[in-house]
DNA sequence: CTGAAAGCGCTAACAG
DNA sequence: CTGTTAGCGCTTTCAG
């Protein structure tokens, strides 16, 4: 109705561009754009010039058309971070580092960070949407998080699209950024160890990522080494819908006290699951780390205010994320792929695991008769 | 050295244009224009030469060139969500589920998502920067979480940037989408007021956010309106260093029980106060909820986990975003200002809290004989 | 040191 | 129904 709008969609009517600047300026549009934007060292133009486009454009506001510039450019200076749908909300906290990390990393490189959560299905059996930038060429490269669909990794290949696979644990030997999953499991596991745990166990939701299977290889090569029973039966959990209703940890922690001997040390997945497992041994009148230890792994916030405050390791999203950005921009550079990296963990000693004292250990092959209760 | 590059930066050599299309269908560039993203109605195109373009496009894998179409159509379809820099790492997931939700709405509006994070200033005493986004034209409008510098609120609307406040709680009559905080205050204490309870506290750090001041204020007035004291001096701890030793969940519960008479039920700033309290009183021998109910705010993963089932409100990040968007895409639109909404969390009645029975007010005023011990 | 000119890839009048 | 034409705003030779 009251519209003086012409028929470009949305265009703010009186943008400024270079070339109000140049007329503003009495110089032409060219020298405008070579003071803006020319090459640090390779500018021809003198200071007095200069100074006076640089005053104009600051004084009328002036904005570079960033399609325009990409568009001249042949790049778009955008790089997209590409999330699977159905992650699991515990995996947030993770991720919303890596982003912040990601984000401002490219910031420092005059890139910008456009974000693609893939759409969940419209209906069953209807073959993966993936998110449009595949259709429009709206980024320069893209990290993948987490998990990769297997025909976006084709696309992302046939189209020469830059890519890194970021925490994706897929074990390819190019164009991945992970923790070192192995190397955490087997740090975990020596570390009860020296405690002089003998009884260890590896607790924790099966998930369909692979950190989960490496770990439990992991776990079960180190207690082989050791001549240790490695309690098969007891390490993996699968029940979706233990989730909504928040028990899974009361799962666990009484399939693991159904074992004749109760463990001595709790190697967990992840600090949920170790969280839970404290909850829930607590509950059962178990304490923590007296009678179990737990370590747990990507120290959540949560871990720090459980009591007791968990021993776990910290997931290294700053590190990570350099990475990533690094691998990808070098590819964006020289459409050449690069060299995986494994990027580790870092230790945080705190309060729930103990050291095994042989008293406690006689102790507990003592009949239950120090205690003032039944 | 290896290079047939031309001058263009990193453009891929054989990237396929509109021409290649139109050449190898043998029609004019326009007419593939029209076929392939042509309004749906209006186009005037045979079915059979659109059959044949729509053909040769996937066969050639035609990628149209994002940049060339926003230049042309004067808008990006991007929308930028812009974060401040310092976000606690605690509201992070409910953020991340704001962000997944707000991605794909945006998908299924064609457009994207940019991600702004503030950067951290590189010096004290520097004037704030702003995220690139601002200077080079790169979204067609914005949305602020949380919190957003007076400065870049200026700077937005100076550049007649559309511009949504998502959780801001501003309290601007215009462009805001909030949760409803004093809905959600009002409703915990009238819950744990309906179950009996008259001593009842507010507790939690302060933090700079708006929706803090605005618990506390809610609080002061259930309570005045009421006739029951306000307790004043516990519900404000503030202190950034335990943060990172994990104690403030201690801080406030010692400060909670160095009151005279012990409060029977507790209304938290947010889950993670609940549930760093419930640790806390547990330490204490105090047990939750027989002898204070707690209610939380947000429902982060770890309330389903912890025990007793923390009871809280749900996060609205759903309707959140979808307000968002819509707000924000109405007014990419019309360049018009809207009104500000306000969405109601969910109420989500668990453990944490029981009914303040006859029989337990009074057990409170006799004198402590009835336990087995001391 | 500066400006004129060409064109990135696409879309939307307009003419046929 | 289809093709021709004219730019969107910017960068980059290339001449002067």
């Amino acid at each position: 109705m009251a519209g003086k709008e012409s028929n470009r969609l949305s265009t703010p009517p009186g943008r400024i561009t270079l070339h109000d600047v140049a007329r503003e300026a009495e110089v032409s549009a060219a020298t405008v754009s070579k003071v803006l934007s020319g090459a640090k060292g390779a500018i021809r133009i003198s200071k007095q010039t200069r100074e006076r486009v640089m005053a104009v454009a600051r004084r009328m506001n002036y904005i570079p058309n960033a399609s325009a510039q990409a568009l001249r450019r042949g790049s778009l200076s955008a790089i997209g971070l590409y999330f699977p749908f159905g992650l699991h909300p515990w995996v947030s906290s993770a991720y919303s580092q890596l982003t912040r990390h990601i984000s401002i990393l490219l910031e420092e490189e005059r890139h910008s960070l456009v974000i693609m959560i893939n759409p969940p299905p419209r209906k069953k059996a209807e073959p993966a949407r993936f998110p449009s930038f595949l259709y429009n060429q709206g980024v320069d490269g893209v990290i993948c998080v987490h998990q990769v669909p297997e025909a976006l990794l084709e696309e992302l290949r046939q189209r020469k699209m830059p890519y890194v696979l970021l925490n994706c644990d897929t074990g390819y030997p190019e164009n991945c950024v992970d923790a070192d999953e192995r190397w955490v499991m087997q740090q975990s596991l020596q570390y009860v160890y020296d405690l002089g745990h003998r009884r260890i166990i590896f607790a924790g939701r099966s998930t369909s990522h692979p950190s989960y299977d490496i770990k439990r290889e992991v776990y079960v090569e180190f207690m082989k080494r050791k001549g240790l029973p490695a309690l098969p039966d007891v390490y993996e959990i699968t029940d979706p819908l233990s989730d909504e209703r928040g028990d899974f940890g009361e799962k666990i922690a009484e399939r693991i006290l159904r074992q004749a001997e109760r463990p001595t040390a709790i190697v967990a997945y992840n600090d949920i699951t170790a969280l839970a497992l404290i909850h829930a041994f607590r509950d059962r009148g178990i304490s923590i780390p007296e009678e179990i230890s737990i370590v747990g792994c990507d120290d959540i916030h949560e871990s720090l205010v459980a009591r007791p405050r968990l021993t776990t390791f910290r997931f290294p999203a700053d590190r990570l994320a350099k990475a990533a950005v690094e691998m990808v921009l070098k590819q964006v550079r020289t459409h050449e792929p690069q060299k995986s990296i494994a990027v580790k963990h870092e230790f945080l000693a705190r309060d729930s695991c103990v050291q095994l004292a042989e008293s406690r250990s006689h102790r507990a092959k003592r009949p239950a008769s120090a205690g003032a209760f039944k």
